[in-house]
DNA sequence: ACAGCCATGTAACTCGTTACATGATTAC
DNA sequence: GTAATCATGTAACGAGTTACATGGCTGT
């Protein structure tokens, strides 16, 4: 009976454990807001892919909101009992792979033998831009939740995942910096 | 002329460019001394497609050593004239995008409501020690580099993202074990 | 009237994987 | 002789993307 789900199946199934009735639109948002920074947050026509999958396998509940006249239905999705259950199982069984990261800028700097070293550098300098962008963006979701991330409330695990983003974008950013201020001295 | 192919074609075509001519077992191996790091390590199947396609555009050139009375032709890879330009006109003009992260561990945090705290903790212990077998890893590949790694030497560059990664990994094990601290004190 | 967002879904396609199939070479 | 490693490739498939198609709702 365990199906055995890609991840992003059961990443979606877990966004619709914090609770609340969501629709695909919502989904997309709630994961654009978390999955985003430490997994991927999948394309809208995913989105509703899996939506349908998940409703077929019963984990979770579209509440059809039809009204005369209109020909789209608009759902609002659930996770059922049977969901949760299957997701803790998947939780408590499924070994947690180790991450796997796709660096572009490491990429590039690896083959830095064939650039401009001053366009490596530029590179670099690009990059911690643009972590400090993604980090405000990290920011503000965590701001959001405070209020509601004490211990034992719905936003306390979100919120210490955000943490941990929140650490590994100014660690990578000195990281960077020193890289940068090596390569100055080369 | 540049027919946009994936970022795996050119992580390959970037292993090969470090010099020397490898079989495609061989462009495996440095696969996983480098790219399984920040990038992903094709499968032995992809390279070998991948070997074709580059091949078929002319960015590689295989030397055939085919012997009289064997059927299978092992050949040796080499990065072209071409296959450098492309190359370099790739790492100048294509944007380096944002690192995508997939961390089946925070995933598994932020659903840290629907499992016994303690198995939390287990699992953010576990991935510590995994860290320092990779870490472990990676340093090898590290000292193996070394003696080699001087500016305007073969492996420079590919030390620098060595270093990095060591530097990732430090970094991510401290975050780990302050969160076990965290969650120990609730 | 129009923009912008809310909302849903299908089709075609690419990337990359696992499973499978095969054979050569080296060391014990 | 047999196990391990070197070596190459094909077939089937799954995950997820982009492009496309459609329509409702709200505010100005």
């Amino acid at each position: 009976m365990s199906q055995e789900l890609p991840t992003t199946s059961f990443a979606l199934l877990g966004l619709l454990s914090l609770g609340d009735a969501l629709t695909g639109y919502e989904l997309k948002q709630r994961a654009d807001n978390t999955l985003r920074f430490y997994w991927v947050s999948p394309a809208m026509s995913q989105v509703y892919t899996e939506l349908t999958r998940l409703s077929r396998l019963r984990l979770i509940k579209g509440a059809d909101t039809r009204r005369p006249g209109h020909r789209r239905t608009p759902r609002r999705y659930r996770i059922t009992a049977k969901g949760t259950r299957t997701l803790k199982s998947w939780l408590e069984t499924a070994p947690a792979d180790f991450p796997v990261l796709k660096h572009p800028v490491a990429l590039r700097l690896l083959l830095g033998h064939l650039v401009d070293p001053e366009r490596t550098i530029t590179m670099l300098e690009e990059y911690v831009e643009s972590l400090a962008a993604r980090s405000k963006d990290l920011h503000q979701v965590r701001d959001s939740l405070a209020g509601a991330d004490a211990v034992g409330q719905p936003y306390h695990y979100p919120s210490l995942v955000a943490d941990w983003g929140l650490d590994y974008y100014a660690a990578e950013t000195e990281t960077v910096q020193r890289l940068i201020e090596r390569l100055h001295h080369e």
